[in-house]
DNA sequence: CAGTGGTCTAGACCACTTT
DNA sequence: AAGTGGTCTAGACCACTGA
């Protein structure tokens, strides 16, 4: 890059970060593939090293990428486990992570509310798959969960159901069949207390406090992909968060 | 740098960027301290100006410095705003943030119980600070705190008793009055129901669920400075994690 | 205008993995 | 031995700030 001006307000390697994103989001490059080595990846973009380093840098920390030394650059693959350390967030009350067995309950086509609609960017009344999971914690059902997918975004969506454990996390899910890498999310927590459905779930009394998890969910490009509502019965187990 | 062997493990960049922290923790360099510039360091440590510059960049986000360009870096010096933005994480129903207003209810001598000695690193029994404080959020009393501190970290702990607004964030006064900078806290949440003290001070009935919040603070060194418990009404109210 | 951090370049060498 | 990412160096130039 020899030219004296930049017209673009944002710097190169935001740039270069942009374009190779946009090649994993529009699935150029899938998951598990090998990207190109640094050198031939500046060659390319016409921009140095050093550059392209800074912009492979960023898309490791989003999970977007996984470099490792001596093997090459690879676009990320979620697993099972990355994608519960990264978004499952409950432990037991030492503190240890816990592996929660997941049951689908059912899955079924319905319209988006007016919440939801607005969370997920839809029309009112948008056509939505709803899926309703309970997971078991060390042994218990402590979580009851509804989720809310467009049905744009997931055509065709085939979750087995299972009254146990589902093989893989939803997300790894998501990736595998519809090609949408969940990257991201915001959640917003409350205690409240549990519903009559809620409670026969959880094994509660009605009105028992339990903590209500709303989720945001977003894609590599940005986009909203999931809203979900969890139910946790707190009785042995705690959220854990991370203030940095 | 011309040695051919480095028997060091660590990188580099990672034993500059300790230097620094230390400089930072050992008080050689106060908040609000402007330190040299990047040239001047690399030479004084031997290495070259990028390897210092990915230090600071570290340290930057570890918010332990702020670097402005065309005026230099300076140690961070904490601000309510910034502290607020850092570990406060309640939002208002439409995801704006809340100012809490903050009264300090009673500052009192006590012992450590068994969990906060675990928590803190003390002995059993070993002297601490109890604080109390109230919070409210847009107008009414939602939070109720309970703050403890290892007296041996924080002698003559003079916090102003105010029934309405405490003028700064207590992270700032740790800062101030003590030396001590907050950098990280762990938290540990759940939904239970209120205790009749609780429900009386948030003006709830006794057992009404409520959000707890359980916290291990951290300063720049790593050592463990404060546990505290707080108790949320979550009526109006979420607490807001990002995930990523 | 001088001085700072921010960006960008162009390499050399090391550590690790696989053939 | 060959090929990859990780570290480290040594600059040039730009953008911003304040005197």
């Amino acid at each position: 890059m020899t030219e004296t001006r930049r017209p673009d307000a944002r710097p190169l390697y935001q740039q270069v970060e942009a374009i190779l994103r946009d090649r994993i989001v529009a699935r150029a490059w899938r998951p598990g593939d090998l990207i190109p080595r640094e050198p031939d990846l500046a060659t390319d973009l016409g921009v140095s090293p050093g550059t392209v380093r800074r912009a492979l840098a960023a898309l490791e920390r989003a999970h977007l990428i996984e470099r490792r030394q001596g093997r090459g650059t690879f676009v990320a693959q979620q697993t099972s486990e990355q994608a519960l350390g990264q978004f499952f967030r409950l432990r037991d009350l030492a503190g240890r992570p816990v592996t929660p067995l997941t049951a689908v309950l059912s899955v079924e086509p319905g319209a988006a509310t007016p919440e939801e609609a607005a969370a997920l960017g839809l029309a009112p009344d948008a056509p939505v798959h709803r899926v309703r999971r309970s997971r078991r914690l060390d042994g218990w059902t402590r979580v009851s969960e509804a989720i809310a997918l467009p049905a744009a975004l997931f055509p065709g969506l085939d979750l087995p159901l299972a009254p146990a454990r589902l093989e893989v996390e939803i997300y790894v899910h998501y990736q595998r069949a519809h090609g949408i890498i969940v990257v991201r999310a915001e959640e917003a927590l409350a205690a409240r207390g549990a519903t009559e459905e809620e409670a026969r779930i959880l094994g509660l009394e009605a009105g028992a406090p339990v903590l209500e998890v709303t989720r945001l969910a977003y894609d590599a490009s940005g986009r909203a992909v999931e809203r979900r509502v969890t139910v946790i019965d707190t009785a042995a187990h705690r959220y854990a968060v991370e203030l940095e």
